[in-house]
DNA sequence: TAATGAACATAGTGTTCATCA
DNA sequence: TGATGAACACTATGTTCATTA
C-alpha cells in the first residue's frame, strides 16, 4: 500500500545544498555541469568535501523538473565544437521559484546550525 | 574486486551524531535504549528532529563493537520485573577510546559547521 | 504493553558504463 | 578527451516484525 517514508529530519541532504548552489551560481555566471564540478571542489577542497559529478547532474536535472531551471546548448567558449549544456532560470517564473527555494533553504541552513551548535553544546560544552 | 567506496564528505551522518550523544549520556547518567530515544525527542523537537528507535540501537550496538560501551542488564528501576539493557564503559579502556572518538567528532561537527557557514555566506551573503 | 533487536525496504549517494561531439 | 547522462551498486536510514519480560 505504499507508505510514504518520513525523514527523521536530520542534517539537509546533499542534494538540496548542491540544488541551492547551482540557483546561485545560475543567478551569478553562466556555467555547465562540469565547471560548476570544479568550481565546487576548489571552494571546498579546504572541508575535505568533493562531490562527484553525478550528483551535480542530479540536482541540475531536479530543478529542471522542479521547473526552475532550463537548458541552453550552446558551443563551448571559444575553439572547440563541443556542445556543452549551461543553464537559466526557467520560463516566466523560473526566477521565482528559484527564489523561493533559496528562503526554504536558509531556514534549513539555520535549522542545521542551530542542531550542531546545540551537539557542542550539549557533548563538549562548559558544565 | 570490492572497491572501497569513498565518502565524498558531505556532513556528519546521524549515525555518528548518536554514538556522539550516547557517549556524552553514558558519562552523565545510566539510561536504556527507549529512554535515550525519548530523552532526545524530547531534546530535539524545537528542531524537527525525531531519530527512531532503531538508530538508537544501532549506534549503540556500533560502539559496543567498537569497543567502546558494554551492557548491563538489570531489572528496570523501580516495580516491574522487566530486564533492561544500560550501558557503561568496556572494561579497560572503554572509556579512553570513548574520549577518542568525542575528540574526532569535535573536529567533524566544526567542520560541519563551518560548511554550512560557508554556504550561508555564499548563497545569501551580503555583497 | 515496554523494551530490545533483527529483518526488511527504500532513499541517498557513489561508481561505472554508454554516447556524443 | 571532455562532457553529459543513465544504469548500476552500495550505504544510510526508516519501517515492520519477532521475541521476551
Amino acid at each position: 500500500m505504499s507508505e510514504k517514508r518520513n525523514p527523521s529530519g536530520f542534517l539537509v541532504k546533499q542534494r538540496a545544498f548542491l540544488k541551492l548552489y547551482m540557483i546561485t551560481m545560475t543567478e551569478q555566471e553562466r556555467l555547465y555541469g562540469l565547471r560548476l564540478l570544479d568550481v565546487l571542489r576548489e571552494e571546498f577542497r579546504p572541508f575535505g568535501y568533493r562531490p562527484n559529478h553525478s550528483e551535480i547532474y542530479k540536482a541540475l536535472h531536479d530543478l529542471i523538473e522542479d521547473g526552475v531551471l532550463e537548458q541552453v546548448k550552446k558551443k563551448k567558449e571559444g575553439m572547440k565544437l563541443q556542445e556543452v549544456v549551461y543553464y537559466r532560470f526557467a520560463g516566466e517564473n523560473g526566477h521565482e521559484k528559484a527564489k523561493k527555494y533559496k528562503r526554504q533553504l536558509k531556514v534549513e541552513l539555520d535549522r542545521c546550525q542551530s542542531m550542531i551548535q546545540k551537539a557542542v553544546r550539549d557533548n563538549f560544552g562548559i558544565k
